[in-house]
DNA sequence: ATGGCTGCTTTGAGCAGA
């Protein structure tokens, strides 16, 4: 099974680069952020013409999840639950069954800088969503959370470690929220199989950050053991950050046996 | 070229992203 995780950075927008990226790669489930869309304006008849199936959890103009999956999908569950019942107003997290793997997509918020109120509510869901995972998540069951942390686990994910240190998406108590969510049982997939720093999945628009690789590592694969005991390749998708009108974020691919 | 932000919206300046 090949199981892909990528923050499109509006998915109209992102329409023909994503098609062309699909009928290339082949992915069986794609989980999909930032679509940016309400569900009825998600371009579903370009998957279905593929042959692939679409958990659809979007609003308008921020956040947005969505899964596709070509084998056949169950359980669909859309949102975070939320504190005293209810779920969460964000469209942030969208899960289903495929092939006997719970597959969980994920856009946690991005907290915008240490000490603000967006930075509290970014740790704050990292907490309900760890809370969530400990409910329903089995560490013994094939299992995947995969998405945009923004976060990076830690200075290998970084290319400039001394100017990110403490700034967002690498500060210590976002970090340490993430462990947490791992704490559950659940293994960083690339990490499993490379221990290389200077693989990114996220490039600053900005300043000419992809071509100094100027970069950080957001997007994740978290595994339980019996999933990760399959996990035969992980492949960021460097080349898809190229070129006209990318996303910001690159797709990352892992690979499992059956 | 891998090139100095991009996408969204009560259509256009301002917000959000990371």
């Amino acid at each position: 099974m090949k199981l892909a995780t990528w923050n499109v950075n509006s998915i109209r927008m992102r329409q023909a680069r994503l098609i062309a990226w699909i009928d290339r790669q082949q992915p069986d489930v794609l989980c999909m952020q930032e679509t940016k869309v309400e569900d009825d304006r998600f371009p579903l008849e370009l998957f279905r013409e593929r042959g692939y199936q679409v958990a659809l959890h979007g609003q308008k103009t921020y956040n947005g999840v969505a899964i596709a999956s070509r084998l056949p999908m169950t359980d669909v569950v859309c949102g975070l639950p939320a504190e005293g019942g209810g779920v969460d107003e964000q469209a942030r997290l969208v899960a289903a069954a495929v092939a006997g793997v719970r597959v969980v997509c994920a856009y946690v918020p991005n907290g915008q800088a240490p000490g603000t109120p967006k930075y509290e509510h970014k740790l704050g869901w990292m907490e309900r969503l760890r809370l969530h995972l400990g409910a329903t998540c089995d560490p013994a069951a094939p299992f995947a959370l995969c998405g945009d942390f923004n976060v990076a686990p830690d200075d290998r994910d970084v290319h400039d470690p001394v100017a990110w240190n403490g700034q967002i998406m690498c500060s210590e108590p976002e970090r340490a929220a993430l462990r947490a969510i791992a704490a559950i049982g659940l293994v960083d997939g690339l990490r499993q199989l490379r221990a290389d720093g200077g693989l990114f999945t996220w490039w600053d628009y900005r300043q000419l950050a992809f071509p100094r690789n100027h970069g950080l590592r957001i997007d994740h694969l978290l595994l339980t053991a019996p999933l990760a005991a399959r996990l035969r390749e992980v492949a960021i998708d460097r080349d898809e950050r190229k070129g006209k009108q990318p996303s910001d974020h690159a797709p990352v691919i892992a690979t499992f046996d059956p």
